[in-house]
Order: C-alpha cells, then sequence, then structure tokens
RNA sequence: UCCCCGGUAGCUCAAUCGGCAGAGCGGGUGGCUGUUAACCACUAGGUUGCAGGUUCGAGUCCUGCCCGGGGAGCCA
C-alpha cells in the first residue's frame, strides 16, 4: 500500500511513490503531456501525465476531466523547478471520485463582488480565500493561546440573552417560549464583569449580532469578538494588555503564516513595525490632527471612518486614542477623575486606513454611581437588575476590551472587506448561502 | 433611513449623437513535446433586471419598481 500523504509534507518525499487525496483546480495540456493542478486542503502541486506511459483512452480521458475534479493520484515526488511550488508528482495511476456534473462556476478570470458572494460556498476553494481563512485560524489560536498563557480563564458567554448589552434598536430578537423576546447578545462583557468576580482574569470568544443596516467595508450582522476584563486593572493596565495581544497576535501569525501572507501578496514590512509601546493620544489630541488635517471637527463629535484613517495614517503601527467625551460612549463607562465630561475608555485604530479594531474601557464599579448611569441614559432598570447586583458584594475597580476578529483578520491579510475575512459572511442584503 | 454608482452571452466587460448587440474568458471540436490565469484555429451561445412611456427607430432618453455594490450614521 502506498502511503496517502498531505501536499503540505511533500518535501519529505523526493523521489518517493505516494498517494495525493484531492481536486483538480487546474489543467493544461499538449499533445504529449497534461499538467494537473492539484490541491488537497493543506497546499497546492502540479502532477504530470506523460503520453507514452498511459494507454490512449486514459489519457484521452484526463484532457476532458472538468475543473474540480475530485481525484486519488498516486505517483513519484520529484524536486522540479519548472514546477510551481518547486516539486511536482510523476503520476503513475489515477482514479477520479467524482466527474463534475456541470462546468464549474468560477473561471480563472475575474469575477464580481455579487457573483462571488452567491457562490461563497465555491469560491471558498479559491487560493485567497483559502490563504485568508489559514491566516484567521492562525490569528484565532494566537489570541487563544495569548489568554492562556497569561492565565486567563475562558468564560463563553450566552448567545441568547434577555438583557440588553449597549444600546437597544440594534439587537436581533426572537421569541423564547412564554418568556417574551429573546436577544442575540451583542457582547458578553457583562457577563464577563460577573464571572471577574470569582475568576479575576477571563475572556470569551465567539459570534456576536448586530442589527444595525450598515453597509461598510468594516461592517457585518454576524461577527466574532473576543473580550476580556480583568479584575483590579485600572484604564492603563487595560491599554497595556491590549497592546500586548496584538504584538503576539500579529508576531505569531508572521511566524506561522508566512506562505499564507505571500500567497496575499501582502507587505509584511508593514506589519514588522508592530512592536511595544504603541502610541497613544487623547481624544482631544486626535481632534487636534482633524483640525489641522483641515476637518472640521470640534470637541463632542465622534471620530468617524474617515478621520479615522487620518489619524492612524499618521503612525507606523496601531495608535491609541483614549479619553473620549462620555456623551458619545456607552453608560457603564468610568468617567475621568480628571475631567468629568470625560470617560476612560479608548479605542486602538489599525493602521493603513482598517480603522478601529478594539473599543475597551474601565467600568464604573460603585453601586451608586452605575445607577445614576442607568437612569440618565433611561434603561430599564429591571433588564440591569443582576448587573447592578455584581456591585453590591466586594465590587472591585475592572476594565475590559472587545476586539473584532474579522477587522483584525483584514488588517494583517490585507485585504479590502471584511466579509472575506470570515467563511460565511452575513450582511445586511445576504443571509445565503 | 439617507447619498452616490451599477444591472448587456455562463463570467468580466464594450457598444460614438438614439441607427445591424460585440470582444475576451468559459463551453464544444480539432491542433500543439514542459505548461505556468498555457497557447493556436474553428464553432455554438442574447427576453440588454422588470413594467410602462417618448420616437420612424431605445441597450442608449423619461417615469416607477426590483436587485446588488460603495459610503454616511452606528459600531468591533
Amino acid at each position: 500500500m502506498i502511503k496517502w500523504v498531505y501536499i503540505e509534507d511533500i518535501s519529505k518525499y523526493v523521489d518517493q511513490e505516494v498517494t495525493i487525496k484531492g481536486w483538480m483546480y487546474n489543467k493544461r495540456s499538449s499533445s504529449k503531456i497534461h499538467f494537473l493542478q492539484l490541491r488537497d486542503g493543506t497546499g497546492f502541486i502540479q502532477a504530470i501525465m506523460e503520453k507514452e506511459r498511459f494507454d490512449d483512452e486514459l489519457f484521452k480521458k484526463v484532457k476532458k476531466l472538468k475543473i474540480e475534479t475530485s481525484m486519488i493520484i498516486t505517483g513519484r515526488v520529484r524536486k522540479e523547478d519548472r514546477a510551481p511550488g518547486g516539486y511536482e508528482i510523476d503520476v503513475t495511476s489515477i482514479e477520479t471520485v467524482q466527474e463534475p456534473i456541470e462546468d464549474y462556476p468560477i473561471s480563472k478570470k475575474e469575477h464580481g463582488v455579487d457573483f462571488l458572494m452567491e457562490h461563497r460556498h465555491l469560491w471558498i476553494r479559491s487560493k485567497k480565500q483559502w490563504a485568508i481563512m489559514k491566516i484567521r485560524n492562525e490569528v484565532v489560536k494566537a489570541i487563544r493561546d495569548f489568554f492562556y498563557e497569561s492565565k486567563f480563564v475562558l468564560i463563553d458567554s450566552p448567545i441568547l440573552t434577555g438583557s440588553i448589552g449597549e444600546s437597544a434598536g440594534n439587537l436581533f430578537d426572537i421569541d423564547y417560549f412564554d418568556l417574551g423576546k429573546a436577544y442575540l447578545s451583542q457582547t458578553g462583557q457583562l457577563y464577563l464583569e460577573a464571572a471577574i468576580q470569582s475568576f479575576g482574569k477571563v475572556y470569551c470568544f465567539g459570534p456576536t449580532f448586530r442589527a444595525e443596516k450598515s453597509k461598510t467595508r468594516r461592517h457585518l450582522t454576524e461577527f466574532w469578538m473576543v473580550e476580556a476584563e480583568v479584575a483590579y486593572y485600572r484604564h492603563k493596565d487595560n491599554m497595556k494588555l491590549q497592546e500586548e495581544l496584538v504584538v503576539y497576535t500579529v508576531n505569531r501569525t508572521l511566524k506561522n503564516a508566512q506562505p499564507y501572507l505571500e500567497i496575499l501578496g501582502r507587505d509584511t514590512t508593514k506589519l514588522l513595525t508592530v512592536k511595544t509601546p504603541f502610541p497613544r493620544i487623547s481624544y482631544s489630541e486626535a481632534i487636534d490632527i482633524l483640525k489641522e488635517a483641515g476637518k472640521d471637527a470640534k470637541w463632542g463629535d465622534d471620530i468617524g471612518g474617515d478621520e479615522e484613517t487620518i489619524i492612524s495614517q499618521k503612525f507606523d503601527r496601531p495608535v491609541m486614542v483614549y479619553n473620549y467625551p462620555k456623551d458619545i460612549k456607552a453608560f457603564y463607562m468610568q468617567l475621568n477623575p480628571e475631567n468629568d465630561r470625560e470617560v476612560l475608555c479608548d479605542d486602538m485604530l489599525a493602521p493603513e486606513g482598517y480603522g478601529e479594531i478594539i473599543g475597551g474601557s474601565e467600568r464604573i464599579w460603585k453601586y451608586e454611581v452605575l445607577l445614576k448611569r442607568i437612569e440618565e441614559n433611561n434603561l430599564p432598570l429591571d433588564a440591569y437588575r443582576w448587573y447592578l447586583d455584581i456591585r453590591k458584594w466586594g465590587a472591585v475597580p475592572h476594565s475590559g476590551f472587545g476586539m473584532g476578529i474579522e477587522r483584525l483578520v483584514a488588517w494583517i491579510t490585507g485585504i479590502k472587506h471584511i466579509r472575506e475575512a470570515i467563511p460565511f459572511p452575513r450582511t445586511i442584503y445576504r443571509i445565503y448561502p
């Protein structure tokens, strides 16, 4: 029995006969030789068939095989400079598993966004999409390892929730038995704030849902977020943690995902600069930068996508903008003791125009203060009863943040739109495939 | 919800001032001794998003609708 091997390991089998199980993503032929381009999930390789070594019928049959035929081939591995990837397989036997019943719709030429999105279930087979998902895989593993090594405890938060996260109006609701409406979670933060009282350092990692009718390259209705929360951490500790997480994740990806970054043509020199410390500028300084850039910005305005780009372009690594006006931020953020018009929060803006990837803050930890803020914001007290409860028994100062996985992956991979950073994106006008 | 752009062959696009709907890729047939989105020749392929209007004549102009894309707001 000849050994079944994966393409990523092929260099270990030079001059040996091996079996590859995969798919033919392209082929080229002349009268005397076929070049079959194969993939198997781990990589890509060229297999060749010379006419003189096969009977005419089989040779003709292979010429007519359609793109995406699944097949099992056996042959001798050879180092071959003329082959893409540097190795090729001289086929000795070929067995098709399934021959396509129609022509494959995704061609080697360019396609439009609409067509590709309609065929997302097939599009993920293409090399570029494959590389992006392999990088996402590395990014997620790096994040989990960072938290594990830093002694954080994974506390998964519920997806179905009765309470309200940051603001109503952009929640998906569903009928929940006899209890009325339930909502798809838009943050796990409130649950993490409960968990730190037991575990100290916690994080959660899962899908979140926003029913905002956003139509931009930075938004999805369903996206993955990693959130961390730490007891006794103050604002500055929080920012340091964010910075360390991002540096760790980028370095690990550069180390482990180099071949995939190359497939995407990513200019990795722009990632090599991602080292501590990240620049930190106050919201007020950010407004000054925007004014200098000729923007009509004044204190109290929120910082939009274009503004984020102007700010982040001044730096070669992510920049942290801290202490925003309280009126444009969430109710649970701690007021700045040095300026009660501001809250102790920060947004991390990725370079190259990728915008906000992290939002974090120190949380209000005193019962009376939080109660007052809930009332000021006219939030339903009943829904927040348990959240207030946390502050009754041994409350401590604490801080946390959330990082958007697709935005992070989009930045690291250098792709234009975050819909390619998730296998099956959910956008406002698309629920299939 | 608002602003902007688009919808022509399976796909990507072209079509001058309103005047015979075209090309490349993909498909089919044949050819080619190492291809690199292979190449060469021939060939089939159309309700121009839908409905109405103006006109001798509409892919092109007008009205309404449908679908998608980019952005704003909001956020990660």
